[in-house]
DNA sequence: TCTATAGATTTACACGCGTAAAAAAATTAT
DNA sequence: ATAATTTTTTTACGCGTGTAAATCTATAGA
């Protein structure tokens, strides 16, 4: 056909429709009526034509974007849900941004910067945690309308949506007491999630509730190399004659990742079976823990639930003309997955 | 401070420079005298201004964005490349915008569509391979400067870097066949990577070369879910006592990582050492093949220089006044990491 | 048929910055 | 100190779209 068409008065004139109505079509197709709508999109099709990105958002006053940023995308769990952020929200008709802060705060600030220009409509972010520069994420989500996910923080956002700690290590420590020993929990002693602080807080209280008294394994480690540091504090810990026979609940898969390889090394066997060494347990169903050796049981986190919930949210922020709207925060219940490990 | 500056207008009358200066700045901060540079960088700070992206990229010659298109980030190898990529973009003072294909040829397209509307100074792409709509690949690349990285399509782009696959698998097979049972070749019988089917003739050659007859196990299996795949298939394989003793040389870690579970289940030894049933090696250095049971031998793709090249020939070609350039291409060599499962 | 109303068109200005050209100022070389 | 060169300033227009207001047109209900 003829040559590319440059800009919207020319392709105004191309399809007989005028620019106003074009303009208000290509911000939102449902605002003008079916039959000019599909005159548009016919002449879209014909003329294989896009509005300039840049000349469209200089002066909405609300772009199409939506940041999404997320503490690690090299974590595959982290990636999973990105992945599904990202289908609801272009599901939605905006545009997902996907960002990745590599465990580092300064990456999380410079993150937020880069989306500022943007002018985001939203920003959904699971922020690193403790490593946080906390006021610096206040004072960006009083800027731009922000949603939190996985990991709160308080008063940063409108909303914050993630997984009942409480109830899914309280339904792993119930199951592994009642199917064999009480399990003494394998964490970090400084963890930079907040959601291990919860977890931590969890598992003791599961445990009194039962008459059980809690027993921490608190390894040293630092960054987010979760595995490195399971499977180097689990060969130590597990050389210890007194853990034979005992039942490990670990604060994440990652750490149980390690630790599983670890106890491998050390020829133990892991399971619930009688001749076993040790039962191992994990929680998030992190991708891989299907495949560990055994594989792993686990708790998974109701992530699609927590994604709707998060860009449902976020929507009626964008459309709201909520003032003076409370901090919305809600927690979603885990699944146990019963699988070899324990 | 006082309240927000919105233009550079203002930001021009408030720091004393003058607005084209500015510009010139914003564009490369080192095309302006050190002495201005330094007043511009302190105003910046003072007043926390940052120029309007949208209004900045519209008239610009050449944007500052580079697209990076890989075929899926739920696979940490991947994600671990682009992170890696996303770096050295940013250190040539470049923005990167990061997308998925999710193993899909429609969001493929989808990626490169939606970069083209935002006019991109390059894009870093690792195509899905088989799957890939060539034609529309082939015309975008004519569109937009294209670099690819780790599975090329013939045609597409200005340049390829990639991993030597013959190079790396004949190390592979030289080192099984030196310290045991030569190896069979374990991998999916139609192949959607470009690599496998590199490889595959790379085993068969190696294979020759020794003297030793090459065997293909061809495996069953559709779509990017290669641990189930390697997992389901190995299980059957496994089960034949025919295979018990020998060394296997799988396409990819991420098979491996199947098999080795499926080996672990099925209570077979895995490893080099005289009372193993089995020799498991993978390829690629998976960012999990350190903690599988056992750690899995592999060869680690030469990735920072894949990465360096790819970036450095994008600049290339961007500042370039390279007219008929040769679409250039390089392959980098692999290295042996030898851990316990061969 | 008349009227009420949603939707489209016409007209016109705004947005914030890129960029070009000529003039002025600052720096460096001679 | 003067000339040559580099850098900055002044001036002015363009980019492609958003958006507002007034006007016109199509559609539906009475």
């Amino acid at each position: 056909m003829g040559r590319k068409i440059k800009t919207m008065e020319e392709f105004a004139s191309l399809s007989g429709i005028s620019r106003p109505t074009l303009s208000k079509f290509f911000n939102d197709a449902q605002s003008v009526k079916k039959s000019t709508r599909l005159k548009i999109e016919q002449a879209i099709e014909k003329h294989d034509y896009r509005p300039n990105f840049y000349a469209m958002n200089q002066n909405r006053r609300k772009t199409k974007n939506i940041g999404l940023v997320v503490p690690n995308l090299t974590d595959p769990f982290f990636a999973g849900i990105a992945r599904k952020l990202e289908e609801l929200i272009v599901l939605s008709g905006y545009n997902p941004l996907l960002l990745s802060s590599h465990g580092g705060p300064e990456q999380e600030i410079a993150n937020l910067d880069s989306l500022r220009s943007i002018k985001p409509a939203g920003v959904l972010l699971a922020p690193l945690g403790r490593a946080s520069n906390v006021k610096k994420l206040k004072d960006f989500s009083t800027l731009v309308p922000t949603v939190l996910f996985d990991a709160n923080v308080e008063g940063v956002g409108e909303a914050f949506f993630g997984s009942d700690n409480n109830q899914s290590i309280g339904l792993m420590v119930d199951y592994l007491a009642r199917t064999g020993q009480p399990p003494k929990f394998f964490e970090m002693k400084d963890p930079i999630n907040p959601n291990a602080y919860k977890r931590r807080a969890a598992y003791i209280s599961a445990m009194e509730k039962l008459g059980l008294e809690p027993e921490l394994l608190q390894i040293n480690g630092d960054g987010w190399n979760f595995e490195e540091i399971g499977f180097a504090s689990g060969r130590q810990i597990i050389q210890d004659s007194k853990y034979r026979g005992s039942t490990i609940l670990c604060s994440n898969d990652r750490l149980a990742i390690g630790l599983l390889s670890a106890a491998y090394e050390s020829g133990l066997k892991v399971g619930h079976s009688a001749e076993c060494d040790l039962r191992v347990a994990g929680h998030d169903d992190h991708p891989f823990s299907r495949y560990t050796c055994p594989s792993l049981t686990t708790i998974a986190q109701d992530y699609d639930a927590i994604g709707e919930r998060s860009v449902s949210e976020m929507l009626k922020i964008i459309d709201g003309a909520n003032g003076i709207a409370e901090r919305s925060e809600e927690l979603f219940e885990g699944r146990l997955v019963m699988r070899s490990s324990a």
